[in-house]
RNA sequence: GCCGCGAUGGGGUAGCUUGGUCAUCCUGUGGGACUGUGGAUCCCUAGACUCGCGUUCAAAUCGCGAUCGCGGCCCCA
């Protein structure tokens, strides 16, 4: 026997229907903000992400060389390629250009609940400009996205670096010297930032002032003793999202999100049935196009873990039913049996899912077969109701029989669906 | 890469401490009782000790290693 490979996972019949659900649900969504759906290859110039993260990710992530001696890699995350594409070809379309993704991921990690080494990443980025109205336009999605998957567990917490940054470069840490500070202060290891802001002369008070800053959450007017550019712009995304009809958003100033190209606001969303893997989303505003050798250009962008949402939904009870076979087409014998096959290929073609006995099972066998696939009605194809031109329809969940016309079986079916 | 726990038919399990009949039971699959009517019941059939090495007369059971999964670290979605 052949082994799926470590991390990875099948997804059988059940679990497809519900994905694609979900899937499509988002879909939805984004294309009813206005987004537009894009594509990427699922490998990529290693390059790309060494560029973006540093070549420390390459221990985590599936790199290799090519048969044509290419650094290549099974791509981590949807934004570096995105924003690579964006440079490639899509520079002239009118801005803001707003984009949303759908594919799987891979990284070479250690597996454990609600990580695996493919996932799947739904994703938007607005590509364009940097204004309180963009930052709320994608924390909106991103919001709406959440809420309409029904998921009741989760926080969406929101967070501008320049806070932070504007408090060291007052204290004279300014650039890539703040960095391994704000790594260190993502994660709350304050006995690890501590020393590095002393190391960067920073004074007592000031130490004090960042770390209480980092443990600021709550409403909106936590903000009020604080002041300059940062704050003001975050009260504007929040009134923005106020009118948007968003309140179950809060500020937090300890969401940091250590990488040097994230530039105002971020945000992340955990749902915290989930333990240790609990963030679900995460995301911000950032410049990454001009590392990678394109025109400066400021974006929004966030990336939902599809897989750890179903997961939390799953934990929460609230993944939906499953699809219904509409019907089951079954001859009663041998020779109804090439009537049944044209009165299943016409039901097919008129949009009703159905299916037919292909094991030519007794009637007995076969209803039993339609009560564990979940057939809600079984069409009963026999000599006698042929006579006149018609099949019987049982209604499966109340045992019920109908003489339908064969021709009027179609709209019988599109009326009873309902 | 690190620490800890685990792995028995498709799914769920008993057996493991104290090695010793054909490996337990439930459910699901296929067939039959039921050759024009399901969800019940009964019968039959098929189906498993994750893999390798070792200890032993004898290993699902004890030891070592690998693989995979789970809880956490790291990192992150």
């Amino acid at each position: 026997m052949i082994q799926r490979p470590r991390g990875t996972r099948d997804f059988g019949p059940s679990e497809m229907e519900t994905r694609r659900y979900f899937e499509s649900m988002m879909r939805s969504i984004c294309l009813a903000h206005g987004f537009r759906e894009v594509q990427t290859p699922t490998f990529e110039h290693t390059e790309l992400f060494t560029t973006k993260s540093g070549p420390g990710i390459i221990d985590e992530i599936y790199a290799f060389k090519d048969k044509g001696d290419r650094e290549i890699c099974l791509r981590p995350e949807l934004t570096a390629p995105v924003i690579r594409f964006f440079i490639n070809d899509l520079t002239n379309y009118p801005r803001p250009l707003k984009l949303f993704y759908f594919g799987p991921c891979f990284r070479y990690e250690r597996p454990q609940a609600g990580r695996f080494r493919e996932f799947y990443q739904f994703g938007a980025e607005v590509i364009g400009s940097s204004t309180p109205e963009m930052d709320a336009e994608v924390i909106g999605l991103a919001a709406s996205m959440l809420e309409a998957t029904g998921l009741q567990d989760y926080r969406i917490r929101i967070g501008h670096i320049g806070i932070l940054r504007s408090l060291l470069a007052e204290a004279g840490v300014a650039g890539d010297a703040a960095l391994p500070i704000l790594q260190k202060l993502d994660k709350k290891l304050y006995d690890e930032a501590t020393p590095l802001m002393k190391g960067a002369g920073m004074s007592d008070d000031g130490i004090e002032k960042v770390i209480r800053t980092t443990q600021i959450s709550g409403p909106i007017d936590v903000l009020k003793d604080y002041e300059g550019e940062a704050k003001v712009y975050l009260e504007e995304v929040f009134d923005i999202l106020q009118h948007y009809g968003f309140r179950n958003l809060q500020v937090d100033l300890g969401v940091v999100r250590g990488l040097a190209y994230y530039t105002g606001v971020v945000f992340e969303v955990d749902a915290p049935k989930l333990g240790a893997e609990k963030q679900i989303c995460g995301g911000g505003a950032y410049s990454l196009s001009e590392l990678f050798g394109g025109e400066k250009v400021h974006s929004t962008g966030f990336g939902i873990g599809f897989d750890r949402t179903l997961i939390a939904l799953d934990k929460e009870g609230s993944l939906p039913m499953k699809v219904r076979l509409q019907a089951y087409v079954v001859p009663v014998g041998e020779s109804t049996r090439s009537k049944a096959c044209e009165i299943t290929a016409m039901l097919r073609k008129g949009g009703i899912s159905a299916d037919m006995d292909l094991m030519r099972r007794n009637m007995g066998k076969n209803f039993k077969y339609a009560d564990a696939v979940g057939a809600e009605k079984v069409i009963i194809v026999g000599e006698k109701e042929l006579e006149t031109g018609s099949v019987n329809v049982r209604d499966m969940a109340s045992g019920t029989q109908t003489m339908v016309s064969i021709e009027g079986l179609i709209s019988y079916l599109g009326h009873a669906k309902s």
